[in-house]
DNA sequence: AGTTAAACCTGGTTGC
DNA sequence: TGCAACCAGGTTTAAC
């Protein structure tokens, strides 16, 4: 469900009221991707110094050498920061009660997880960012070095952007918007794209993900931030989801083909090997 | 070493 | 209507 922005939505949304809170209960439904690591009792008065984001990754940093909790939301969780709780739903495999509210993680498909970690740097979550590219935001990402980083690589751009180890935050959605935003065949190999072209690429990547977290996220259907309201970027998409359709650019119709086991949408008359 | 499949889960949609 | 097949915003692990 979520990539970068709609992680970072839910960051800005919970990040402001957990600052200062303390810890008062913690409950575990079905087991999420990789198990807590610690015992839920142990966090209980613990303050919560504040919520980061590392890619598609959230970091709870607790005070006082209390650790932390690495956060991802997989294919399909969302966090909500409840006033008024209620018990938890079948889909709710996480639920912190704090001074500032229950922060709930529902995720049917449960592939994402909640680990604690003595510290970023400490396992497991050292290991689990170990292979994590730079942030998009990241001055040192030049274009000289993004180009670099593909000369190396035969695999096709698509999936090197999907995977993440050059710039972190598209997954599907805007690793296909950001292609034909910059006129890129998917299926081209990334050491085939001349350095003009993959300028044009990582300027479309930071722009496709600014965009969609200016509009508060994609909700396909059932992302929501932390107050429950749905992401607006889904209705910009010019090829995601669109097969069959015509393209917004050059007329040409968008076409679907699966890459490393994910659908590629794409217009085959404007997005160039 | 680098690239690609399989695996983890549940639920909604599509098609016969 | 029933049921099978396919699809879904991600990432690690195992296998060529």
């Amino acid at each position: 469900m979520p990539e970068l922005p709609e992680v970072e939505v839910t960051r800005r949304g919970i990040d402001g009221p957990l600052r200062g809170a303390r810890v008062q209960s913690l409950s575990l439904g079905k087991p999420l991707r990789w198990p807590l690591g610690i015992a839920p009792a142990t966090l209980e008065g613990a303050a919560i110094d504040g919520v980061s984001r590392r890619g598609k990754y959230l970091w709870l940093q607790f005070s006082e050498g209390a650790g932390g909790l690495l956060i991802h939301l997989g294919m399909s969780g969302s966090l909500s920061l409840l006033q008024e709780p209620g018990p938890p739903g079948p889909h709710d495999h996480f639920s912190m009660g704090t001074s500032a509210g229950t922060l709930r993680l529902t995720d049917p498909r449960r592939f994402g997880a909640v680990v604690w970690s003595a510290a970023l740097e400490h396992e497991p979550a050292a290991r689990l960012l170990s292979r994590l590219g730079l942030e998009p935001s990241d001055p040192a990402l030049t274009p000289g070095l993004f180009h670099a980083a593909l000369k190396g690589r035969r695999t096709p751009i698509k999936s090197l952007l999907l995977s993440g180890e050059v710039v972190v935050g598209a997954g599907n959605i805007y690793a296909c918007e950001a292609l034909h935003a910059a006129g890129i065949d998917p299926r081209l190999r990334s050491d085939r794209i001349s350095r003009p072209r993959a300028a044009r690429l990582l300027q479309a990547v930071r722009e496709t993900l600014e965009r969609a977290l200016a509009l508060g996220g994609s909700t396909l259907r059932d992302f929501r931030d932390a107050h429950g309201m749905d992401g607006e970027f889904q209705s910009e998409a010019r090829v995601y989801g669109r097969e069959g359709q015509d393209c917004a650019r050059c007329g040409g119709i968008v076409r679907r083909l699966v890459q490393a086991q994910r659908s590629t949408y794409f217009c085959a008359g404007c997005q160039r090997r």
